[in-house]
DNA sequence: GTCTATAGCGGGATAGAC
DNA sequence: GTCTATCCCGCTATAGAC
């Protein structure tokens, strides 16, 4: 588990990003971080206070590729666009960069870990209500939406995914909670259409 | 955090019962629970061999309480009752006893209890498929849905709410999740009806 | 900037007395 | 069945040399 990098400091963050993701902050030490990013604890020490401090930057960089992710790109309508990022691949196996901190004990004890973890939430949401926003208002889906609402029920599946993909030990689960709520959506729209047509 | 149970047995399993669900399996140590369950070390190591012992017996009950809970109350129609489990009250922040495991790094390396923790995702599952397959003989869902991936999509709703509770630090995003997909299969029942009629 | 040595603490378990 | 003493280990950090 090396990890890229020039300076030491490059290294550890990288390495604890890493580890962060697929081991978590409490289950990460110090050691193991050392070891991916092989570098010496003289060094760790030197550049990071500790471990908390190492693992809000290495957070943030996470955060940073997670959002850049989810930055648009530009479809052919905005539901369809709300759809591609629904199915876009999800590492079910690998779970949620994000989603993952909220389940950590030491994170939960640590206010700026779990304020920056809030921060992402919020802005995923926020990316989604536009999405949904934008399909409502190109009458792609019915005015009677509670965008908010919707935008937390499709967070959800997507952590609930990763959640099952988890315990299941499996892809699968993952991809078809949201085919599911994909054709939901679907078939809203197109009754949505329906409806449209019939008084109009 | 005192726990209640005649025996010494029974009280350390009851203790650890509850601290899996408030704490995980990695974060709580044997001496947490002997603390909880006001046991001493002698007695812990004479009924089990070790705190994974222990934690099956515990994670055992944990599940048979909440699959009892999702155990039927008859309701009006099938979809009712459907949204009725759906909306039931979920303490968003405290989280789901059974979800949480599979967050767990020391539970992803347990063998015996990831199976334990798979089992109560299939028998759930099998629960919803049930439900949802008798709304759509009922005629209140299209015949077109297929039932184990909405199962799915629904388990995940459940489980991401958990995780956006937890980021929140608050219970709204749970209830807004939940909604939001009982508005869909709202919506999603009346389309058909109104489809069922029209082509009646 | 990086190294090695050391330290305090808690996790998880064993030993043997009572 | 329950008690206390003890053990080994890894986590996290500090100290001081190079």
């Amino acid at each position: 588990m090396k990890t890229s990098g020039n300076t030491s400091r490059e290294r550890l963050v990288n390495a604890m990003a890493l580890l962060l993701w697929e081991k978590g902050y409490a289950a990460t030490s110090p050691r193991d971080v050392m070891a991916a990013a092989e570098v010496g604890q003289g060094s760790f020490y030197h550049h990071f206070s500790g471990k908390h401090e190492l693992a809000v930057a290495a957070l943030s960089q996470n955060i940073s590729e997670l959002l850049d992710q989810d930055a648009g790109t530009v479809r052919s309508s905005p539901l369809e666009e709300l759809k591609a990022h629904l199915l876009r691949p999800r590492p079910g196996l690998k779970g949620c960069r994000i989603g993952r901190m909220t389940q950590d004990p030491k994170v939960l004890e640590d206010p700026e870990l779990l304020s920056m973890v809030e921060d992402a939430f919020r802005a995923t949401e926020q990316s989604w209500i536009k999405m949904i926003d934008a399909a409502i208002k190109a009458k792609e889906l019915p005015e009677s939406l509670d965008s908010q609402q919707l935008a937390r029920t499709l967070t959800a599946v997507l952590q609930g995914g990763y959640v099952l993909s988890r315990a299941y030990g499996s892809q699968q689960p993952m991809d078809d909670a949201v085919h599911g709520m994909a054709s939901m959506l679907d078939s809203l729209a197109q009754s949505h259409q329906v409806a449209g047509n019939s008084t109009a």
